[in-house]
This record gives C-alpha cells, structure tokens and sequence, in this order.
DNA sequence: TATGTTAGTCCATATTCAGGACTTACATCG
DNA sequence: CGATGTAAGTCCTGAATATGGACTAACATA
C-alpha cells in the first residue's frame, strides 16, 4: 500500500498519520506552535531541504491545518498559520513532546520548558478520560472495533491483555 | 539534514519524530495497542511490504519501544511487545486518535470505539496540566527554550501570539 | 548599479519503498 | 513418505521520494 491510501483506512490513527506521519511534519508543527511562520524561519530552524519543506507545508495546507497568508503586498510575501484543526494538534504535539522529555533527556532539564499560565507552574502534559476525567492508562481502556469495520477486525487474543 | 540525524537535534519533538515519524510507525503502534503482536498479523492488518514493516519493527526495537519474545520453540517464531518506553506512547496515539475521529469521523460514529474500564463510559482522550489537571489550551501556554538551546532559539515574534 | 531578502523552483544524485518471489524450519495431512 | 501449510523473515528490481545546491522572481535598500 502506498501512503496515500492511508487516508481511505478504516482508522483514525492510520488516516492522521497520512497526513501527519513523516519526522519534518511533526517537527514544523511544534515550530508552528512556538510561533514560526514563514518559510526561510523553518527552513533554518528544520534544516529540512527547501523541496521537502515546500512538499510539507503544501501537505498540511491542502488538509486543512496550515493556511498560506498574505503579510505583505509589494513584492508580495506570505507566511504560514495555523487553522483551528492544526491548532487542535497542539495535544498530539504536547504529549508527544512529553515522552520525550522523559526518554531523552530523563533528569535533565528538556530544551523547552512551558509554562501554564493559568496555574503559573512549569508542566508537563497528561492525558485523561473525558467522561470521569481521570489519567488514562492501558489497562482500563477497551478497545472494540464497530461492527461493521471489516478492515480492522478485532484481535482474537483480545486486547490489551497478557502482561508485558 | 537526514531523517537519523534528527536524534541529536535539542528538540525533544524531533527526537521522538525521528522514531516515530513515518505513517506505518504510528499505524503499527496503534494496533500494538490493541493486542497486535506477529509479523504476520501487522502485514495483514496494515498493508505494508514485508521489507517495510521488518525495518520499522527493527526501528522500534533498536530504540527500546517493541522487544522481541520467542513465543514457541519448535519451529522457533517471535512476536513483538511494547516495554514500558512503549506503553507510554499510548496517551500519544490516544491523543491523535481523537484528533483524527474529530476531523475524520465529524458526527459518525469513529471505526474503533473505547470504554474507560475505570468510569465504564466511551470517552475520547484530551490533555490536560500536570501541575493544576485543567485542560491545556493553546493560549494558556508559554513556551521558552533553556539558554544554552542554541539549535532553537526562542523565536522573535514571541510564541502564540497575534491570532491565528 | 550592486547587493540583499523572501519564497520558492529546478536538477542530478542518493536513498527508500512496493510488491512479489524465494527461504528456513518445522508441523500436519493423506 | 511426499505434498502442502505456516510464520517470519530475506532478496531483488523498478518506482517514488529526498537531499543539497544552484537558480529565479520581485521587489527594497545603500
């Protein structure tokens, strides 16, 4: 299968990940995040080869998480935002960025350090359940596949079961 | 730049994208998730070519997220398990699951459906501050880099601000 | 006029991927 | 005994994608 049939898989994460699933991508949305816009400013912070990020960038643009805006009229110049729906990736760039931090640089102090404004602390993002709120973790969580999803069927020895 | 040396930029992003940063990685860690183990099974399940799918099991291995346990002697056949560095990737597909039933899915009912054993509901993953657990938004986020991170300064602009 | 800036495109080479055939080491069926 | 099946790969060839550097367009500034 080729990647861009990824998009047509019966599964949230195999479709993300075609938008989403290369090492520039993820590394140009965490810029974004920190507030990067135009192309030479990704160009030298990505070191990316000026062809990908051009591919890139018209990836994320055509799925709706970047749009190219117009700052500047003569000689024309535009520069990169994110949509609500990019802006919606700021979990997945969060908590990817924390397991990181925690298997890359373990005691030490992480490159970048956020701090929430609201409780005025320097954090680190967790995830939890929407209905009871409380940090997910593996073992309570059961997975099924709807019914009629013949693509992904459900595993026989079921999930998340048989320790390690 | 290549992909391989992405590990040793200062960016815990890049770090981590440099793993898990191409489409089938994050597919085939999803059906980790739910209970996938064999060779076999993942090539049914994701479509990949063989060769593919041996270079990104070995990948994982490589960095300590699958370990390879035999699991019969005679003839000998492997399967593949999450270890703990592993396991902690779930709240990262957890996340991009519930972007990807957002945009993907809108007001249908997403291909696989997950019960909080913990509150007995179906639920959906979202972020939240480990310091206060008020669900993180983009706005109340500051973000600096630490002094000495000469790979990414800070940009000028200041990050998340002027709109969108 | 010369030089600089931004946002790209073009091109040759290098690397990676897809898809299918083949391999190894056994188990089972008839 | 020979044929077939199964799991977990390897090998190969052609196709697609990435890299890095040079080049371009459209202006601004000195």
């Amino acid at each position: 299968m080729k990647r861009d049939q990824l998009s047509d898989q019966q599964c949230s994460v195999a479709r993300s990940s075609a938008v989403l699933g290369d090492p520039w991508t993820l590394t140009l949305l965490s810029d974004c995040f920190l507030g990067v816009r135009r192309f030479e400013e990704f160009q030298e912070r990505l070191k990316v080869s000026r062809t990908t990020l051009t591919s890139r960038l018209k990836r994320l643009e055509e799925h709706g998480i970047l749009v190219q805006c117009q700052y500047e009229q003569r000689p024309p110049r535009f520069e990169y935002r994110l949509t609500q729906k990019g802006k919606d990736l700021f979990p997945v760039v969060s908590t990817l960025l924390a397991w990181g931090d925690k298997y890359y640089w373990e005691d030490a102090t992480p490159p970048i350090i956020r701090t929430h404004k609201h409780c005025g602390h320097d954090f680190q993002a967790y995830t939890a359940c929407s209905e009871c709120g409380e940090p997910l973790e593996l073992k309570d969580v059961e997975a099924r596949t709807r019914p009629d999803n013949d693509r992904y069927p459900p595993v026989e020895r079921g999930p998340f079961k048989r320790g390690s």
